[in-house]
RNA sequence: GGGGCUUUAGCCAAGUGGUAAGGCGUGGGUCUGCAACACCCUGAUCACCGGUUCAAAUCCGGUAGGCCCCU
């Protein structure tokens, strides 16, 4: 059995560091399953693993795209299955790590999208009037009336005929998946811990080199960690209230990667341990070892 | 020693007689296209004791904590 090898877990709890050992032991190539990690130039505050950091493994979907370029699930999911076939064809085994759940899940599920963004924004209609539209359609599920950005979504793929298979959890691959979890409180202090290493490793430097950019990038304005410098850099916000804002801002990430991690997929929790992380690794290689014999 | 003010959930905070707004945090959850997104749910009998009243967080008295002023 040549399962892949999916590393989940909330941010800032050690899933690069564990997939690098993994991929040592497994002779395997690692896929990027972060969002934010797909773009060049961000580094620190995407915690990108560092060429150095790589050792030798090869590294798939990391710096793919400029930051004034845009890239969606649809294309993650394209990118991740070639890749797939690719590595196998070239006798390796595959470890997908990262914290974007939905593309991760989108890979390895049956999720069906199709070329094309919305269209159509129905800036006329409220969200109950979506809501009654979509109603008509024997949707079993509809989001939240209070989340318009995925009713239009929904409304849209509705009346364009796209296909949408109730298969979520009907899985295209073999694989197994590995969470990584700790201590809620001891996780947030290392979440807050790792904001303020990543300032004295040059975030900050990072970001000013990063400003013409502000006003053309999606990503800079949406991820944690670029996003609440924009007030920093053009509204002469307090830098260290921006800190803050990160910290409060990975926190709650963290939280809803545990909900969907929990929900979504069928992991395999393993508890970190954080005085010595070889014997986390070792647990994991034992567990997947069990597994295949 | 005397006088005044104050005390509402983890924090901030409305409410001055009819039975506890809101915000933040926390916790839980949703999830097929900006997903590090967007959205949903989540708490208290109002410091304590006693009194007045049909009815008190709201009025009165006492106790305790906090703040300020006077001697």
């Amino acid at each position: 059995m040549n399962n892949i090898i999916v590393i989940v877990g909330p941010t800032g709890i050690g899933k690069t560091k564990l997939s690098i050992e993994l991929a040592k032991l497994l002779d395997a190539e690692i896929i990027n399953g972060d969002s934010v990690s797909i773009y060049k130039k961000l580094n620190i505050g995407s915690a990108k693993p560092t060429i150095e950091e790589r050792a030798g493994i090869k590294h798939h979907l990391f710096d793919i795209k400029d930051i004034t370029e845009d890239y969606t699930v649809f294309e993650y999911q394209k990118n991740v299955r070639n890749l797939i076939d690719n590595i196998y064809a070239r006798g390796k085994r595959v470890i997908i790590v990262g914290g974007t759940g939905l593309y991760i899940k989108s890979a390895l599920y049956d999720y069906n999208f199709t070329e094309g963004t919305t269209s159509n924004l129905y800036e006329d209609l409220t969200n109950e009037e979506l809501v009654n539209k979509i109603k008509k359609y024997k949707v079993e599920k509809l989001p939240e009336l209070g989340n318009r950005k995925r009713l239009v979504r929904l409304l849209n793929k509705l009346e364009n005929n796209e296909q949408i298979t109730n298969n979520k959890d009907k899985k295209l691959y073999d694989f197994i998946t590995i969470g990584l979890t700790v201590d809620r409180k001891i996780l947030y202090e290392r979440i807050n811990k790792r904001v303020d290493i990543m300032i004295e490793n040059g975030l900050l430097e990072e970001i000013n080199s990063l400003k013409k950019y502000y006003n053309k990038s999606r990503i800079l304005n949406s991820g944690i960690g670029y996003k609440e410098f924009s007030d920093y850099l053009f509204n002469n916000k307090d830098i260290n209230d921006v800190i803050e804002e990160i910290k409060q801002n990975s926190r709650r990430f963290a939280k809803r990667q545990y909900t969907f991690f929990k929900h979504q997929f069928d992991t395999n929790w393993f508890n970190v341990d954080l005085n010595n992380f070889d014997n986390t690794v070792k647990e994991v290689y034992t567990f997947i070892k069990d597994k295949e014999t």
